[in-house]
DNA sequence: CTGTCTGCAAACTTTTTGCATATAG
DNA sequence: CTATATGCAAAAAGTTTGCAGACAG
């Protein structure tokens, strides 16, 4: 479950990132390839700083933040903002988020699972997104262990 | 907009801290004093302290966070987060927020004006919150000035 | 009185910034 | 070659903690 993803050529990750307005430097494609061998990855800076220095042990922390900022700004990340740390999330389309309050673990919620219907007058809404809390089916499953604090990167 | 909401007296206040396990000090009155008087109010550890502190010159930031957090664990304020700090909410009751991306302010939103359904089998929802982004009536209202930073404390 | 709360200061976590050097295009 | 990105270190922003003294109940 954590061995060798890499679905996408160092070249097209150059031509990705450069296609979005960004050089394609060693550190971004790093970066970003952390993020695209991810089916549903939600990554903190501080994660993907340990993981990507595993490759690139100069990587700073600055650079990182800064890379996870033009990313999500050229559109390529999304941003979860929540209890702790600011998770940054492959899927860029708009989707929602199930925090499980056990295991802290994110999971994505396709916009077509939920139905959402808004009546307020005045408001104009431009984005919607749902937090939603429980219990996850992992955790749900194996009854009622401790909650685990949270997940470190593997 | 801004003179003297005082809808609890100073000993009903302490009542109600008592009611829930607090102990009724002259910090703890002043801090949920602030938010009892607004009808709509969300608030950062720094805004109360800079308010609070108007009153309870001797406060102390460290006192601001233990209360805040003591409160909200006694489920006499909510806690919404996003981007940038924590904001308390007076209102406990759930509810979704409306965050305007003009003017940053935040709206309450009552649950029965968003209609939603969730269909995913396997994840028991505990909790539901919907953050909406947009214009607020009042920006869109007030055409297209420039977008202003954050509403400071008043 | 006694256990809890406060204030102070210091530490901690997460994120941003300034500046000299390195590198992509 | 030049503008942009990196690394380092320092600072900023937000929050938590340890401890001696103060105060609610």
């Amino acid at each position: 479950m954590s061995t060798t993803p890499t679905p996408l050529s160092d070249v097209a990750l150059a031509q990705l990132l450069r296609a979005h307005g960004l050089r394609a430097t060693a550190q971004r494609r790093a970066i970003y390839s952390l993020f695209a061998g991810t089916a549903n990855g939600h990554l903190s800076a501080e994660e993907v700083f340990q993981r990507a220095r595993a490759q690139l042990p100069e990587l700073s922390r600055a650079t990182v933040y800064n890379a996870l900022g033009e990313l999500a700004e050229a559109g390529l990340l999304g941003v979860v903002e929540g209890p702790g740390p600011r998770q940054f999330d492959a899927n860029v389309a708009p989707h929602h988020h199930f925090r499980c309050q056990r295991c802290s673990v994110l999971y994505d919620i396709e916009p077509e699972h939920i139905e959402m219907t808004l009546r307020e007058p005045g408001f104009e809404v431009e984005r919607a997104h749902v937090l939603l809390e429980g219990m996850c089916p992992n955790c749900a499953a194996s009854g009622t262990e401790p909650p685990r604090p949270r997940p470190v990167a593997s």
